[in-house]
Formats: structure tokens, C-alpha cells, sequence
DNA sequence: GTAATTGCAAATACTTTGCCACGTA
DNA sequence: TACGTGGCAAAGTATTTGCAATTAC
């Protein structure tokens, strides 16, 4: 079953939010989309552009994210993060949303099959993967 | 057995860099990281603020990207990405690193076991997890 | 009516480039 | 010597904030 804009707004007011033009347009446009946008590709995409200042967005994707609506995918800490590639070694990492904490798993990672199958059916080359996990540490918690 | 300066640094000769102060800074500062270092971070930490400018950080995390001695993680394309959160389900993705395309894959998550065992044991609130595979799809290679 | 929301403009933050000097091979 | 590399300063791109005006409830 398809999740409607209906409900999706009525999640956010039930999260307190006030119903306006701008929340129910940016909200369409992130459910028509088949994959994460940018807040660029949002404040200018057709149902957005006319509709409000990029602020605007900024400032939903803000609030929404803070209510669980939305997921802020990437870039947590507006930097990108650089790391030794050590032959026969990965990482994957434990990341507190709150301090910024970042701490290396010990556990094996379970991807790698899931890699191979990838690599194998759709041709990409140079495949590698990214897996992180965000939450609150026991410390800020 | 622990990956060395030296052995690092025939690495970038064999790719074709110079060895310069700086160069060998940026990978011992690097190695003795337990964890993904940003441009800031580097350019500003205890071996290289003295060192060299953040340009020339910037270019040699660049450079070491290239030749596949770094790995850059999280941002890709320099803009975080937004995307809802519908309840039960979850989405992992393959994204080109030469045109920037983002597909959903299909396959069903193989982290959410692991995600279990890291709750329980590291106590870790609101946990949740992202993952990516990179690489060149077919239209770029 | 009141507090949340918005637009516009300006301020930050982080990244990236130009240009010439310098150092490694 | 030649070309990769570095410093400094400036430009580029994306994010974030201040404040007064507006709008939802």
C-alpha cells in the first residue's frame, strides 16, 4: 500500500507542525521522489521553486527532521570524513547524533555478500560500500 | 600486524606522489586516527597546523582520494540528502561516483541483525542505520 | 489574538581554485 | 632542470541565522 500525503501530513500535525502550503508541497515532492534529494534539488524543484524561499525548506527539512518525518542522509556533521583504505581491511562506524562521537564496529560486516550480488547484476565497477550507524550514545542519552 | 608509515608511504610512491613533509604528516596523522578524519580536523591537528596550509591538506586528501590510498565518506556530492521516513520500510542505495545517480536497491537489508546486537550492547538510543554502495555504473565505465 | 512560519538579505562554514614560488626526483 | 607540490588569497557552493511581516490555529 502506497503511503498517501494525507497521512504523511497529518504526521506532522499530529508532531505539532502547522499545516502550510509549503510543508504540503515539499511533503509531495519527497514522496513522488524515488530517492533522497538535496535541499538545492528540493528548494528548486518544480512544485517548490514557486512556492517558497530556499529558507523555507531549509527550515522544514530542519523541523521535520527533528520530528522523525524525514531523514537527513550523509552529511551529519557538514564535512566529509577521510579514512586510510588499509588493504583487507574495512570499517564500519558508530556514529552519537548528539556528541558526534565516532567509534570503528569490531562486529563482521555483513554486507559483502550483498556486494558481490550487487557487483554481479547491475555492472558497476569499483564497488565499495558505507555502512553507518547513528543513534544516541549511552552518555548523552 | 599494524600497517606502517613507511609501507603507506611507498604506497603514494608507487602511485606517483613525491614524498614531501607534508605528505608524510597527513598519512601519520592518519594511521594514528581511530577514525575518519575531516579536512578541518586534519589541517588543524597537532602534525600538520605547523606543517602546511589547508589548501595543501585539501589537495593531498584530494590527490590520495584519486590514487586510492583515502577513501572519502558520507558526502559525495557535497550536499546532504533528505529523504522520508516510511514507517516499515527502509531503503539502502547504489550511487554512481562519476554521474552522481541514486537508485533504491531492492535487496532486502542484510544489517538488521547486526543493528539488534549493536543496540543491546552498546546502548545506543534511537538506532538506525545507513548504508550506500559506491561505485561506477555502467553508463560511466 | 498569539505563536508558529515565512521571505529576504546577510552571515557562516566548508570547499575549491589561481597564481607564482619552491622542492623533489 | 622540470614538473609536481606548496602557500596565500580569493572565489565558489551550501548551509544557517536575524528580523520584520505574515499566516495558521
Amino acid at each position: 500500500m502506497k503511503v498517501t500525503i494525507k497521512e504523511t501530513i497529518s504526521r506532522c500535525r499530529t508532531a505539532g507542525l502547522r499545516r502550510t502550503k509549503a510543508l504540503e508541497e515539499l511533503l509531495a515532492t519527497l514522496l513522488e521522489s524515488p530517492r533522497p534529494m538535496t535541499l538545492s534539488e528540493l528548494a528548486s524543484s518544480d512544485r517548490l521553486t514557486e512556492q517558497c524561499d530556499k529558507a523555507t525548506v531549509f527550515r522544514l527539512l530542519q523541523r521535520l527532521t527533528e520530528h522523525g518525518v524525514i531523514r537527513r542522509l550523509g552529511l551529519h556533521e557538514r564535512a566529509a570524513y577521510f579514512t586510510l583504505i588499509l588493504p583487507g581491511k574495512h570499517s564500519d562506524y558508530l556514529i552519537c547524533t548528539s556528541c558526534g562521537s565516532i567509534e570503528p564496529i569490531k562486529a563482521p560486516c555483513p554486507v559483502h555478500q550483498l556486494e558481490d550480488e550487487i557487483r554481479e547484476k547491475t555492472g558497476y565497477k569499483n564497488l565499495y560500500h558505507e555502512l553507518e550507524f547513528f543513534g544516541v550514545c549511552p552518555q548523552c542519552a
